[in-house]
DNA sequence: ACAATTCATAACCATTTGGTTATGGTTTTG
DNA sequence: CAAAACCATAACCAAATGGTTATGAATTGT
């Protein structure tokens, strides 16, 4: 998941997902700055480590943000960083809303 | 610092300065299954991502992990998981009006 | 029926990356 | 002082990665 999230563009295309929600591949491509097979290829990536969900329709794919899936980052994040407290309070308001 | 986290040798180095507290390079050889060189070379990554610190003691260097570097990590997760949060709270809202 | 759209895969390429061994500079130890 | 320990850098290599263009399959539009 870290290496899912370590391209700059594989993240952009989870970050437009998060705030816009569901698009197509072809959506996602124009403002890509990169070609459609490669949108395609970073898409895979995304899948791969559950960040995203693809549903066929015709001819296009549309694509969705699955945000619960940062979930272990979150419990990754506060196991290590067990040490300053009050990011950590927040943390846990974030952790316990997820699970619902 | 997705990068700097995204290899599992890096991440294990991470991992065990934070909780062992401050290790040398020697130490942290022993049991990184890498060579001494390239656990200085994920140390010199580790340090560009400012999540550790070193101090140099004679002929050794002693590392030390800096937890509080995970904070715009935290604030990234929080960032798009609170989408995610919004956008459950929008449908809750959508399932509301219908049942009216 | 034919042309165009949408997407994924293949083939290919350059660069980055994770690894090695070799080496040299300091510092500690015998 | 000589030998050993500790670390960083250099030189090098194989594999992974991020990118491209080309192609083909399926769907939609004219």
């Amino acid at each position: 998941m870290f290496r899912a999230l370590a391209d700059p563009t594989r993240r952009a295309l989870f970050e437009r997902l998060a705030r816009e929600g569901e698009l197509t591949v072809h959506g996602l491509t124009v403002h890509a700055g990169v070609s459609q097979p490669m949108v395609s290829k970073h898409l895979s990536a995304l899948k791969r480590a559950k960040l995203v969900r693809h549903r066929r329709d015709g001819r296009e794919t549309h694509y969705e943000a699955r945000p619960e899936a940062l979930a272990p980052l979150l419990d990754w994040i506060e196991y290590y960083g067990t040490f300053w407290q009050n990011k950590l309070d927040r943390l846990g308001e974030i952790l316990e809303r997820m699970d619902k």
